[in-house]
DNA sequence: ATGGTTGTTGTACGATCGTTCAATAAGAAA
DNA sequence: TTTCTTATTGAACGATCGTACAACAACCAT
Protein backbone atom coordinates (compact mmCIF):
# COMPACT_ATOMS: atom_id res chain seq x y z
CA UNK A 1 0.00 0.00 0.00
CA UNK A 2 2.90 2.60 0.92
CA UNK A 3 4.84 1.77 -2.27
CA UNK A 4 1.38 1.78 -4.39
CA UNK A 5 0.68 5.14 -3.04
CA UNK A 6 4.32 6.90 -3.69
CA UNK A 7 5.46 5.24 -6.59
CA UNK A 8 2.01 3.68 -7.98
CA UNK A 9 0.78 1.15 -9.84
CA UNK A 10 4.06 1.48 -12.49
CA UNK A 11 6.07 1.72 -9.94
CA UNK A 12 5.05 -1.04 -7.36
CA UNK A 13 7.85 -3.48 -8.39
CA UNK A 14 8.50 -6.66 -6.20
CA UNK A 15 12.20 -5.05 -5.97
CA UNK A 16 10.40 -1.24 -4.91
CA UNK A 17 8.03 -3.41 -2.33
CA UNK A 18 11.00 -5.92 -1.19
CA UNK A 19 12.96 -2.74 -0.01
CA UNK A 20 10.25 -1.06 1.33
CA UNK A 21 9.51 -4.11 3.52
CA UNK A 22 13.36 -4.20 4.15
CA UNK A 23 13.86 -8.10 2.68
CA UNK A 24 14.80 -9.08 0.00
CA UNK A 25 13.43 -9.29 -3.36
CA UNK A 26 13.32 -13.26 -3.36
CA UNK A 27 11.83 -13.08 -0.72
CA UNK A 28 8.34 -11.81 -2.26
CA UNK A 29 8.21 -14.88 -4.33
CA UNK A 30 8.34 -17.11 -1.13
CA UNK A 31 4.98 -15.68 0.20
CA UNK A 32 3.29 -14.69 -3.24
CA UNK A 33 2.75 -16.49 -6.10
CA UNK A 34 3.54 -13.52 -8.00
CA UNK A 35 3.41 -9.80 -8.43
CA UNK A 36 -0.20 -10.28 -9.26
CA UNK A 37 -1.08 -12.04 -6.29
CA UNK A 38 0.30 -9.96 -3.90
CA UNK A 39 -1.46 -6.69 -5.23
CA UNK A 40 -5.24 -9.12 -5.35
CA UNK A 41 -4.33 -9.96 -1.33
CA UNK A 42 -3.56 -6.32 -0.86
CA UNK A 43 -6.89 -5.77 -1.98
CA UNK A 44 -8.25 -7.87 -0.02
CA UNK A 45 -6.66 -6.57 3.07
CA UNK A 46 -7.75 -3.00 2.14
CA UNK A 47 -11.08 -4.59 1.61
CA UNK A 48 -11.09 -6.10 5.41
CA UNK A 49 -9.81 -2.87 6.89
CA UNK A 50 -12.50 -0.88 4.76
CA UNK A 51 -15.00 -2.99 6.09
CA UNK A 52 -13.77 -2.87 9.57
CA UNK A 53 -13.67 0.45 9.70
CA UNK A 54 -17.74 0.86 8.79
CA UNK A 55 -18.19 -1.55 11.11
CA UNK A 56 -16.93 0.15 13.88
CA UNK A 57 -18.79 3.26 12.82
CA UNK A 58 -21.83 1.87 12.93
CA UNK A 59 -21.44 0.69 16.83
CA UNK A 60 -19.97 3.62 17.77
CA UNK A 61 -23.33 5.65 16.33
CA UNK A 62 -26.75 5.51 18.38
CA UNK A 63 -28.81 2.33 18.40
CA UNK A 64 -30.83 3.64 15.21
CA UNK A 65 -31.59 2.85 12.37
CA UNK A 66 -30.43 6.04 10.51
CA UNK A 67 -28.24 7.14 12.34
CA UNK A 68 -26.15 3.77 11.80
CA UNK A 69 -27.01 4.43 8.20
CA UNK A 70 -25.54 7.85 8.50
CA UNK A 71 -22.42 6.61 9.93
CA UNK A 72 -22.12 4.21 7.20
CA UNK A 73 -21.82 6.36 4.61
CA UNK A 74 -20.07 9.34 6.49
CA UNK A 75 -17.06 7.43 7.55
CA UNK A 76 -16.37 6.74 4.01
CA UNK A 77 -15.02 9.99 3.81
CA UNK A 78 -12.79 10.27 6.38
CA UNK A 79 -9.45 8.01 7.54
CA UNK A 80 -8.72 5.65 6.99
CA UNK A 81 -10.83 5.36 4.46
CA UNK A 82 -10.42 8.48 2.61
CA UNK A 83 -6.89 8.28 2.19
CA UNK A 84 -4.04 8.32 -1.04
CA UNK A 85 -2.97 4.89 -0.15
CA UNK A 86 -6.33 3.58 -0.37
CA UNK A 87 -7.03 5.00 -3.39
CA UNK A 88 -3.52 3.53 -5.03
CA UNK A 89 -4.63 0.63 -4.01
CA UNK A 90 -8.09 0.44 -5.77
CA UNK A 91 -6.62 1.79 -9.03
CA UNK A 92 -3.84 -1.13 -9.03
CA UNK A 93 -6.61 -3.62 -8.29
CA UNK A 94 -9.09 -1.65 -11.17
CA UNK A 95 -6.34 -2.34 -13.76
CA UNK A 96 -6.25 -6.25 -13.34
CA UNK A 97 -10.02 -6.41 -13.35
CA UNK A 98 -10.77 -6.23 -17.28
CA UNK A 99 -7.38 -8.33 -18.15
CA UNK A 100 -7.82 -11.17 -15.71
CA UNK A 101 -11.16 -13.03 -14.74
CA UNK A 102 -10.02 -14.79 -11.36
CA UNK A 103 -9.53 -10.58 -10.53
CA UNK A 104 -12.79 -9.56 -11.93
CA UNK A 105 -14.95 -12.41 -9.60
CA UNK A 106 -13.09 -11.06 -6.75
CA UNK A 107 -14.16 -7.43 -7.38
CA UNK A 108 -17.75 -8.92 -7.76
CA UNK A 109 -17.92 -10.92 -4.56
CA UNK A 110 -16.50 -7.90 -2.43
CA UNK A 111 -18.55 -5.15 -4.33
CA UNK A 112 -22.07 -7.68 -3.80
CA UNK A 113 -20.89 -7.73 0.07
CA UNK A 114 -20.92 -4.08 0.39
CA UNK A 115 -23.93 -4.00 -1.17
CA UNK A 116 -25.07 -6.70 0.94
CA UNK A 117 -24.57 -4.63 3.55
CA UNK A 118 -25.92 -1.33 2.86
CA UNK A 119 -29.38 -3.06 1.82
CA UNK A 120 -29.65 -4.09 5.61
CA UNK A 121 -28.87 -0.75 6.82
CA UNK A 122 -31.58 0.52 4.34
CA UNK A 123 -34.04 -1.95 4.85
CA UNK A 124 -33.78 -1.01 8.89
CA UNK A 125 -34.05 2.31 8.06
CA UNK A 126 -37.55 1.79 6.36
CA UNK A 127 -36.80 1.55 2.56
CA UNK A 128 -39.51 -0.63 1.28
CA UNK A 129 -38.43 -3.92 -0.08
CA UNK A 130 -39.05 -3.37 -3.59
CA UNK A 131 -36.82 -0.32 -3.84
CA UNK A 132 -34.10 -1.61 -1.49
CA UNK A 133 -31.84 -2.77 -4.93
CA UNK A 134 -32.03 0.52 -6.58
CA UNK A 135 -31.45 2.33 -3.07
CA UNK A 136 -28.30 0.49 -2.48
CA UNK A 137 -27.03 1.07 -6.17
CA UNK A 138 -27.13 4.31 -6.03
CA UNK A 139 -25.93 5.16 -2.41
CA UNK A 140 -23.16 2.64 -3.46
CA UNK A 141 -22.54 5.21 -6.25
CA UNK A 142 -23.10 8.21 -4.38
CA UNK A 143 -20.15 7.07 -1.86
CA UNK A 144 -17.55 5.51 -4.44
CA UNK A 145 -17.84 8.46 -6.85
CA UNK A 146 -17.33 11.27 -3.94
CA UNK A 147 -15.12 9.19 -2.67
CA UNK A 148 -13.29 8.98 -5.50
CA UNK A 149 -12.95 12.14 -6.51
CA UNK A 150 -12.37 13.05 -2.86
CA UNK A 151 -9.30 10.85 -3.23
CA UNK A 152 -8.20 12.20 -6.25
CA UNK A 153 -8.31 15.79 -5.42
CA UNK A 154 -8.67 16.86 -1.85
CA UNK A 155 -8.80 20.70 -2.71
CA UNK A 156 -12.00 20.24 -4.98
CA UNK A 157 -14.26 19.77 -2.07
CA UNK A 158 -14.05 18.95 1.95
CA UNK A 159 -14.95 15.59 3.56
CA UNK A 160 -17.57 17.68 5.54
CA UNK A 161 -19.11 18.67 1.81
CA UNK A 162 -18.88 14.91 0.75
CA UNK A 163 -20.85 13.61 4.37
CA UNK A 164 -23.43 16.40 3.96
CA UNK A 165 -24.26 15.35 0.29
CA UNK A 166 -24.39 11.66 0.94
CA UNK A 167 -26.64 12.50 4.08
CA UNK A 168 -28.73 14.71 2.13
CA UNK A 169 -29.01 12.29 0.08
CA UNK A 170 -30.19 9.53 2.53
CA UNK A 171 -33.23 11.45 3.27
CA UNK A 172 -34.65 11.54 -0.24
CA UNK A 173 -34.34 7.84 0.18
CA UNK A 174 -35.75 6.88 3.62
CA UNK A 175 -37.14 9.98 3.83
CA UNK A 176 -36.24 13.14 6.37
CA UNK A 177 -35.12 12.74 10.08
CA UNK A 178 -37.71 12.41 12.52
CA UNK A 179 -36.44 15.37 15.01
CA UNK B 1 -7.19 3.08 -26.37
CA UNK B 2 -7.65 -0.63 -28.18
CA UNK B 3 -4.50 -1.99 -26.32
CA UNK B 4 -5.39 -0.63 -22.96
CA UNK B 5 -8.88 -2.09 -23.46
CA UNK B 6 -7.38 -5.23 -24.45
CA UNK B 7 -3.81 -5.81 -22.19
CA UNK B 8 -4.55 -3.50 -18.91
CA UNK B 9 -2.44 -0.65 -18.08
CA UNK B 10 0.49 -2.76 -17.56
CA UNK B 11 0.02 -4.25 -21.03
CA UNK B 12 -0.16 -1.09 -22.99
CA UNK B 13 3.80 -0.79 -24.21
CA UNK B 14 5.00 1.20 -26.62
CA UNK B 15 5.75 -1.71 -28.71
CA UNK B 16 2.56 -3.24 -28.44
CA UNK B 17 0.38 0.15 -29.32
CA UNK B 18 2.79 0.59 -31.86
CA UNK B 19 1.84 -3.07 -33.23
CA UNK B 20 -2.08 -1.87 -32.51
CA UNK B 21 -1.56 1.09 -35.00
CA UNK B 22 0.29 -1.31 -37.75
CA UNK B 23 3.97 1.26 -37.11
CA UNK B 24 7.56 0.36 -35.80
CA UNK B 25 7.90 1.40 -31.99
CA UNK B 26 10.24 4.06 -32.88
CA UNK B 27 7.56 6.10 -34.56
CA UNK B 28 5.69 6.59 -30.86
CA UNK B 29 8.75 8.74 -30.07
CA UNK B 30 8.23 11.06 -33.02
CA UNK B 31 5.29 11.91 -32.43
CA UNK B 32 5.07 11.99 -28.36
CA UNK B 33 7.39 12.90 -25.90
CA UNK B 34 7.08 9.62 -23.83
CA UNK B 35 4.66 6.90 -23.12
CA UNK B 36 3.23 9.17 -20.10
CA UNK B 37 2.42 11.82 -22.49
CA UNK B 38 0.95 9.23 -25.12
CA UNK B 39 -1.67 8.33 -22.17
CA UNK B 40 -2.45 11.96 -21.00
CA UNK B 41 -3.46 12.90 -24.41
CA UNK B 42 -5.40 9.57 -25.00
CA UNK B 43 -7.30 10.89 -21.91
CA UNK B 44 -7.18 13.89 -23.16
CA UNK B 45 -9.00 12.79 -26.76
CA UNK B 46 -11.33 10.45 -24.56
CA UNK B 47 -12.16 13.26 -22.67
CA UNK B 48 -13.23 14.84 -26.15
CA UNK B 49 -15.28 12.29 -26.90
CA UNK B 50 -16.84 12.45 -24.10
CA UNK B 51 -17.41 15.53 -24.11
CA UNK B 52 -18.95 15.42 -27.56
CA UNK B 53 -21.25 12.50 -26.66
CA UNK B 54 -22.79 14.50 -23.73
CA UNK B 55 -23.11 17.32 -26.51
CA UNK B 56 -24.62 15.80 -29.18
CA UNK B 57 -27.45 13.89 -26.50
CA UNK B 58 -27.95 17.23 -25.27
CA UNK B 59 -28.85 18.50 -28.63
CA UNK B 60 -30.99 15.79 -29.52
CA UNK B 61 -33.14 16.25 -26.51
CA UNK B 62 -36.26 18.57 -26.96
CA UNK B 63 -35.38 22.06 -26.21
CA UNK B 64 -36.40 21.93 -22.93
CA UNK B 65 -34.03 22.27 -19.24
CA UNK B 66 -35.12 18.75 -17.81
CA UNK B 67 -35.33 16.67 -20.78
CA UNK B 68 -31.89 18.37 -22.03
CA UNK B 69 -30.47 17.24 -18.14
CA UNK B 70 -31.84 13.80 -18.14
CA UNK B 71 -30.51 13.26 -21.62
CA UNK B 72 -27.15 14.43 -20.53
CA UNK B 73 -26.60 11.84 -17.69
CA UNK B 74 -28.71 9.52 -19.55
CA UNK B 75 -26.02 9.34 -22.41
CA UNK B 76 -23.35 7.97 -19.98
CA UNK B 77 -24.60 5.05 -19.72
CA UNK B 78 -24.81 3.99 -22.99
CA UNK B 79 -22.30 3.72 -26.32
CA UNK B 80 -19.74 5.39 -26.78
CA UNK B 81 -19.28 6.46 -23.19
CA UNK B 82 -20.06 3.30 -20.84
CA UNK B 83 -17.30 0.94 -23.22
CA UNK B 84 -14.59 -0.97 -21.62
CA UNK B 85 -12.12 0.80 -23.22
CA UNK B 86 -12.92 4.02 -21.84
CA UNK B 87 -12.97 2.44 -18.55
CA UNK B 88 -9.33 1.38 -19.30
CA UNK B 89 -8.06 4.96 -20.40
CA UNK B 90 -9.50 6.49 -17.11
CA UNK B 91 -8.37 3.77 -14.87
CA UNK B 92 -4.83 3.88 -16.76
CA UNK B 93 -5.13 8.07 -16.37
CA UNK B 94 -5.60 7.57 -12.67
CA UNK B 95 -2.77 5.82 -12.00
CA UNK B 96 -0.97 8.33 -12.98
CA UNK B 97 -2.33 11.22 -10.61
CA UNK B 98 -0.73 10.28 -7.39
CA UNK B 99 2.68 10.09 -8.90
CA UNK B 100 2.93 13.06 -11.69
CA UNK B 101 1.32 16.30 -10.57
CA UNK B 102 1.01 17.62 -14.06
CA UNK B 103 -1.66 14.70 -14.26
CA UNK B 104 -3.01 15.57 -11.26
CA UNK B 105 -3.41 19.42 -12.78
CA UNK B 106 -5.06 18.18 -16.27
CA UNK B 107 -7.79 15.67 -13.76
CA UNK B 108 -8.58 18.83 -12.12
CA UNK B 109 -9.20 21.17 -15.05
CA UNK B 110 -11.22 18.22 -17.31
CA UNK B 111 -13.46 17.25 -14.00
CA UNK B 112 -14.41 21.45 -13.53
CA UNK B 113 -15.40 21.66 -16.97
CA UNK B 114 -17.61 18.50 -16.74
CA UNK B 115 -18.97 20.36 -13.56
CA UNK B 116 -19.48 23.49 -15.21
CA UNK B 117 -21.75 22.47 -18.07
CA UNK B 118 -23.47 20.47 -15.53
CA UNK B 119 -23.97 23.60 -13.34
CA UNK B 120 -25.17 25.18 -16.32
CA UNK B 121 -27.51 22.78 -16.61
CA UNK B 122 -28.97 22.59 -13.61
CA UNK B 123 -29.43 26.35 -13.25
CA UNK B 124 -31.56 26.39 -16.68
CA UNK B 125 -33.32 23.19 -14.93
CA UNK B 126 -34.05 25.76 -11.47
CA UNK B 127 -32.00 24.51 -9.01
CA UNK B 128 -31.23 27.68 -6.97
CA UNK B 129 -27.66 29.09 -7.35
CA UNK B 130 -26.79 28.42 -3.52
CA UNK B 131 -27.16 24.52 -4.26
CA UNK B 132 -25.64 24.46 -7.66
CA UNK B 133 -22.26 23.20 -6.55
CA UNK B 134 -23.51 20.61 -3.98
CA UNK B 135 -26.06 19.64 -6.50
CA UNK B 136 -23.53 19.47 -9.28
CA UNK B 137 -21.19 17.64 -6.95
CA UNK B 138 -23.60 14.83 -6.12
CA UNK B 139 -24.75 14.62 -9.43
CA UNK B 140 -20.97 14.23 -11.05
CA UNK B 141 -20.58 11.58 -8.16
CA UNK B 142 -23.71 9.13 -9.01
CA UNK B 143 -23.00 9.17 -12.53
CA UNK B 144 -19.49 8.44 -11.90
CA UNK B 145 -20.13 5.73 -9.81
CA UNK B 146 -22.64 4.51 -11.71
CA UNK B 147 -20.67 4.23 -14.34
CA UNK B 148 -17.32 2.73 -13.16
CA UNK B 149 -19.39 0.15 -11.80
CA UNK B 150 -21.33 -0.52 -14.80
CA UNK B 151 -17.95 -0.60 -16.63
CA UNK B 152 -16.43 -2.81 -13.88
CA UNK B 153 -19.16 -5.93 -14.20
CA UNK B 154 -22.00 -5.01 -16.69
CA UNK B 155 -24.10 -8.13 -15.33
CA UNK B 156 -24.31 -6.50 -11.91
CA UNK B 157 -27.15 -4.12 -13.47
CA UNK B 158 -28.39 -2.73 -16.55
CA UNK B 159 -27.60 0.61 -18.45
CA UNK B 160 -31.58 1.40 -18.17
CA UNK B 161 -31.23 0.46 -14.52
CA UNK B 162 -28.45 3.14 -14.25
CA UNK B 163 -30.45 5.80 -16.43
CA UNK B 164 -33.58 5.40 -14.08
CA UNK B 165 -31.41 5.79 -10.68
CA UNK B 166 -29.68 8.77 -12.12
CA UNK B 167 -32.57 10.40 -13.38
CA UNK B 168 -34.65 9.58 -10.57
CA UNK B 169 -32.15 11.51 -8.63
CA UNK B 170 -32.66 14.77 -10.71
CA UNK B 171 -35.91 14.76 -9.38
CA UNK B 172 -34.89 15.09 -6.10
CA UNK B 173 -32.73 18.03 -6.86
CA UNK B 174 -34.38 19.61 -9.38
CA UNK B 175 -38.56 18.71 -8.11
CA UNK B 176 -40.58 16.05 -10.12
CA UNK B 177 -41.14 16.37 -13.60
CA UNK B 178 -44.07 18.45 -14.56
CA UNK B 179 -46.45 16.48 -16.85
C1' DA C 1 16.96 16.94 -61.41
C1' DT C 2 18.17 18.44 -56.91
C1' DG C 3 18.34 19.81 -52.12
C1' DG C 4 15.89 19.78 -48.01
C1' DT C 5 12.29 18.66 -45.02
C1' DT C 6 9.44 15.18 -43.11
C1' DG C 7 7.99 10.51 -42.22
C1' DT C 8 9.32 5.96 -40.91
C1' DT C 9 12.01 1.95 -39.97
C1' DG C 10 14.71 -1.30 -37.39
C1' DT C 11 18.09 -1.94 -34.27
C1' DA C 12 20.67 -1.22 -30.37
C1' DC C 13 21.41 0.29 -25.47
C1' DG C 14 20.97 0.38 -20.70
C1' DA C 15 17.67 -0.28 -17.21
C1' DT C 16 14.34 -2.76 -14.98
C1' DC C 17 11.04 -6.19 -14.94
C1' DG C 18 9.18 -10.98 -12.58
C1' DT C 19 10.86 -15.18 -11.43
C1' DT C 20 14.04 -18.91 -10.18
C1' DC C 21 17.39 -21.17 -7.46
C1' DA C 22 21.48 -22.76 -5.05
C1' DA C 23 23.26 -21.43 -0.74
C1' DT C 24 23.08 -19.89 3.91
C1' DA C 25 20.85 -18.69 8.48
C1' DA C 26 17.62 -19.80 11.96
C1' DG C 27 14.98 -22.54 14.63
C1' DA C 28 12.63 -26.57 16.28
C1' DA C 29 12.38 -31.47 17.07
C1' DA C 30 14.96 -35.55 18.11
C1' DT D 1 24.47 -32.29 19.30
C1' DT D 2 22.28 -33.73 15.22
C1' DT D 3 18.66 -33.50 11.83
C1' DC D 4 15.08 -31.74 9.46
C1' DT D 5 12.16 -27.98 8.21
C1' DT D 6 11.52 -23.28 7.49
C1' DA D 7 13.09 -18.54 6.53
C1' DT D 8 15.85 -15.67 3.91
C1' DT D 9 19.39 -14.08 0.97
C1' DG D 10 21.53 -12.38 -3.19
C1' DA D 11 22.75 -13.31 -7.56
C1' DA D 12 21.48 -14.75 -12.00
C1' DC D 13 18.35 -15.43 -16.08
C1' DG D 14 15.63 -14.33 -19.89
C1' DA D 15 12.26 -11.11 -21.18
C1' DT D 16 10.60 -6.73 -21.80
C1' DC D 17 10.70 -2.05 -20.84
C1' DG D 18 11.31 3.20 -22.75
C1' DT D 19 14.24 5.69 -25.43
C1' DA D 20 17.75 7.15 -28.87
C1' DC D 21 19.63 7.10 -33.25
C1' DA D 22 21.60 6.21 -37.74
C1' DA D 23 19.69 4.93 -41.99
C1' DC D 24 16.32 4.81 -45.57
C1' DA D 25 11.85 6.30 -48.07
C1' DA D 26 8.66 9.89 -49.46
C1' DC D 27 7.56 14.12 -50.70
C1' DC D 28 7.78 18.95 -51.91
C1' DA D 29 9.63 23.27 -53.35
C1' DT D 30 13.03 25.07 -56.16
Amino acid sequence: MRVLARAGANGASVRAIAQEAGVSPGLVGHYFSGIDALIAETYTHVDAMVTQALNAAVAAAPSEPRAQLEAFVTASFTAPIAQPALLATWIAFWSLVTSQPQIARQHDEQYAGYRARLEQLLREAGVAEGDLRHAAIAVTALVDGLWLELCLSPQCFSSEEAGAIARRFLGTVCGPVKE
